[in-house]
RNA sequence: GGGCCGUUAGCUCAGUCGGUAGAGCACCUGCCUUUUAAGCAGGGAGUCGCUGGUUCGAGACCAGCACGGCCCA
């Protein structure tokens, strides 16, 4: 990264900076009051016209006309362009302009007017300048495309790439719609825990980070699962929370190490009802932001009208592999192999399904679809099917190849949620990092007595990758983490 | 972790067979009082990601490293 000094341009725009000061301009005052932002006017037009505005914004172009100019200002709510001229706004004033680079913050007061050439205009009587850039921006018409530059300094790509203002801007939507839809339904919004002394509620490596008061290991939080149970038991009935989730995987498409996730659990309900809420909400969502149930999504047209397609996980797993093959593990193991599946030797039955699921079922899963009804031995906070003891009442939500969420009626037998954590206990004992620990605690917690409750967790990263056509995880995250820039 | 690709001016990108660095935008100078990817004329701007190697000569070829992207695990 080139320090302003060591650029023709910087260097430049930090000679206008000290001309401006030699001419009395003060390069960073302090507040500024406007009248009117650049929505605001276009849309006022017919009202404004002839009237005094007062804008403030970045000059994202300028365009010299001798003894005039035009420039463009952007504000947070659009673009207006900007008309100066000597015999206006007078010598002194007309001078300070010339020295205005693209990239200024400056105010503008003046005569709302439309041009000529038809465009709504604020003709300048009094420049102030508000913040004087000393970097350059990028190219105003083929935007920054450097992915490496716009994650790093996403303010950049924020002002060159309107589409990613977009993003962020759906990103916001998705996370109001759903706190109010979740809010008129009676939830609560609450706040558990990120720093945990155990970690549980998914399957995966956490980070971990140490307390120096309390001389304690404590993990960063990869599911909020747990807590939030504990505030069923409590009492509170509707609960939700929106927070960030940590796992300490690697990144892809979609896998973030830190990333967001809604979890919300209601007493007396069941994976049924969950599915029914997650329809709802998507479909609350997409009217919110496409003004219907279907869009666009890469080269897909997504309905998410409900009711959506359900699909139970042994009938996935006939369909991909053979119905003969699940009869027992070794004969699941070997259709998997023969039908390509990377999977490795000694993988038990849920391992199997699991893999199957991910590599043949998952991906083609364009249509809106719940899987449901997986095995226990890889569900352990799930309860059981009242058709088999072997299978439980969980789905997954899958919507154009992405996995969206996570479901379950949640297991609220205490003797039987300790079997399933020391069979967790068990797998860790063998190696897996991933499976569960026990939480002597949450079953204590479970002794006390938990209602039938249904649970849900839903990605909102993948969520507006989704709702706002992004290709990847990173481009719907701000800041995604990298390596240190280490370019010399 | 593996494979492939990328890294050249502030930005977007060319750079042929290895022969001494290019364009557009941006910037600077001049002209220009309704332009809008303003226009016209002229100009400046580079540690070609880093380190080493091959070569008379490397942006290009080779090796290693860094960072990133895509795909796979």
């Amino acid at each position: 990264m080139e320090r302003p000094e060591e650029t023709v341009q910087g260097a430049q725009m930090r000679q206008n900076l000290e001309e401006l000061r030699a001419l009395g301009v003060e390069p960073y005052p302090r507040r500024f009051e406007r009248t009117h932002v650049a929505e605001q006017i276009h849309e006022g037009f017919e009202q404004l016209e002839e009237t005094e505005a007062v804008i403030a914004g970045r000059l994202t172009a300028i365009r010299g006309h001798g003894k005039a100019g035009f420039a463009d200002l952007r504000d947070g709510s659009g673009r207006i362009q900007v008309y100066v001229r000597k015999d206006e706004i007078g010598e002194e004033a007309f001078a300070a302009w010339k020295l205005l680079d693209v990239g200024d913050i400056v105010g503008v007061r003046g005569e709302v007017f439309r041009t000529r050439a038809g465009e709504v205009s604020v003709k300048a009587a009094e420049i102030t300048l508000l913040a004087k850039a000393l970097l350059p921006l990028p190219e105003k018409f083929h935007g920054l495309k450097d992915k490496e530059q716009r994650y790093r300094q996403r303010y950049l790509d924020l002002i060159a790439n309107e589409e990613v203002r977009q993003v962020f801007a759906g990103r916001s939507v998705v996370l109001s719609t759903a706190r109010e839809f979740l809010e008129k339904r009676g939830y609560m919004e609450v706040e558990t825990p990120i720093l945990q002394p155990l970690y549980g509620g998914a399957f995966a490596e956490p980070f971990e980070t140490h307390h120096h008061a309390l001389d304690l290991t404590l993990y960063l939080r990869i599911a909020d699962e747990l807590y939030l149970k504990r505030l069923i038991v409590g009492g509170f009935e509707r609960v939700f929370e929106i927070g960030k989730d940590f796992r300490n995987e690697g990144m892809d498409r979609t896998h973030c190490p830190e990333f967001t996730q809604l979890e919300l659990y209601e007493a007396y309900a069941d994976y049924n009802d969950m599915m029914e809420l997650t329809e709802e909400l998507f479909e609350s969502i997409a009217l919110r932001l496409h003004g219907a149930t279907s869009f666009e999504y890469g080269e897909f047209t997504i309905d998410l009208k409900r009711p959506w397609k359900r699909l139970r996980v042994m009938d996935a797993v006939a369909d991909a592999v053979g119905a003969d093959a699940l009869k027992d593990p070794t004969a699941l193991f070997e259709a998997a192999r023969s039908k390509g599946v990377d999977i490795e030797a000694g993988a038990g039955f849920g391992a199997c399904v699991e893999k199957i699921l991910d590599q043949l079922v998952e991906p083609n899963l364009m249509e809106p679809t719940f899987l449901i009804d997986y095995p226990r031995e890889i569900s352990p906070l799930a309860k059981q099917t009242p058709y088999d003891p072997e299978i439980v009442e969980r789905f997954e939500v899958f919507v154009a190849g992405l996995e969206l969420g996570n479901s379950f009626s949640e297991l609220n037998d205490p003797d039987e949620q300790l079997r399933r954590f020391e069979a967790q206990v068990a797998k860790r004992a063998e190696g897996d990092p991933e499976a569960h620990g026990m939480d002597e605690d949450f079953v204590t917690a479970l002794m006390h007595g938990m209602p039938p409750t249904g649970g849900l967790g839903l990605g909102i990263d993948r969520m507006v990758m989704l709702f706002t056509g992004a290709p990847g995880i990173r481009d719907v995250i701000l800041f995604p983490p990298m390596r240190p820039d280490r370019k010399e």
